[in-house]
DNA sequence: CGCCGTAACTTAACGACGTTAAGTAAAGGA
DNA sequence: TCCTTTACTTAACGTCGTTAAGTTACGGCG
């Protein structure tokens, strides 16, 4: 009796749908433009079906945001064979930048925008797993830097030093996003911005004689 | 006849309660919680008043962000009398990050909200003068260190490096407001944040031997 | 003084939004 | 064949930014 099966397999078809047209119209148009109107008419279904798979449009929004997360933490992971750890950082530092420069709208929902504390690990992604989890790379890597004793004396707490490297590349992608059509000052190219911060931030940190 | 006097200044009056009210709802209740309604209701006036004082919300909330930015390069104009351009930079990193963890609903709406191009100079910020455009103190600050031949060798660029001193501490500063809440990772002290922050880029951008 | 234009404001309304309540139709097991 | 469950739609509510139309008060001018 493959009856059950069909309609749990039709109802994810649904719910996938919804997720495909929402992120199209997000990726296409930004946030503002994702409206439950708008995402049921790509599909050709009323407004109101789209609460029957999703609790509001805040879950519709979050759940594009975990796969992100899982893609960036994937796109880390691939780079984690390489094995010095000071240029592992160099390398995840550049992935970053990347994905969040080609992805301004994920990377603004994702990184830039407060969102209610999620309440409960109802999110997909597992924290704490290097291979789904970019901030546990990211602190895994600067803990083998200092255990192998890359790093300044004086520096000891890996989170500390991940929350800050973050910050640093944060700041590049995220200035660009907010700011980069703002003719306020010069800018310069993403490249070469992204570039120096990495320099900056990795000579910030490495022992001086490297 | 000072009836067309009195007219102007009551008119300006109004504009200012309109602004008082929007400020207060802002600062308190963050960007979403800013509504027309509230804002007249506030003011007890209709609506639809503030509409023949503002051309819509959006130059409302502006005009709120203007006033903020000349706020940050006063700020910073009263660093500007350090001798030392890197003792400047350090102070002046620290009141940036201040200013911004001060007031997280302003810092949202200036640097992490993309705005529509500013269109003409319509802005109340003289862009270029250092008492009132932070970016230009800034850049002046980070040029003097290069005439001071204080910055390491390759490093020619002041607004590169000044646009990267900005995107690091604004990564501090914008990683706290939108993600301080998530239980992601274990965050240390903003304080502890900023200072290693400051810290990372000033010895990542000075000659080896200070 | 009395009219009249004009400026400041209000009331009413429009269309769009997220979301909920109530209704409908189909499909599958008994 | 009926009945329950499921998937959906239609209608509606309250809120939003904003516009159009109406009202009231007041200063200038005959």
């Amino acid at each position: 009796m493959g009856t059950k099966e069909r309609r749990e397999r039709e109802r994810a078809e649904v719910r996938e749908k919804i997720l495909e047209a929402a992120r199209e119209l997000f990726v296409s148009e930004g946030y503002e433009a994702v409206t439950m109107r708008k995402i049921a008419d790509r599909i050709e279904y009323s407004p109101t079906a789209i609460y029957l798979h999703f609790k509001d449009k805040e879950s519709v929004l979050r759940e594009l945001c975990d796969a992100d997360f899982i893609a960036l933490a994937k796109k880390f992971a691939r780079i984690g064979r390489i094995a010095d750890p000071i240029l592992r950082l160099k390398k995840a530092a550049h992935a970053y930048t990347d994905f969040g420069l080609e992805n301004p709208n994920h990377y603004r929902l994702m990184f830039m925008t407060p969102h209610p504390p999620i309440d409960k690990e109802e999110s997909a992604v597992e924290k704490g797993n290097p291979e789904e989890d970019a901030y546990a790379f990211l602190k895994a890597t600067v803990e083998e830097a200092l255990a192998a004793g890359r790093l300044r004396p004086g520096l000891d707490d890996a989170d500390l030093l991940a929350q800050t490297l973050w910050a640093g590349l944060h700041g590049v992608v995220a200035l660009q996003i907010a700011k980069a059509n703002d003719p306020w000052c010069d800018w310069r190219s993403t490249t070469a911005r992204s570039g120096l911060m990495t320099d900056v931030l990795v000579r910030g940190i490495v022992r001086g004689e490297e």
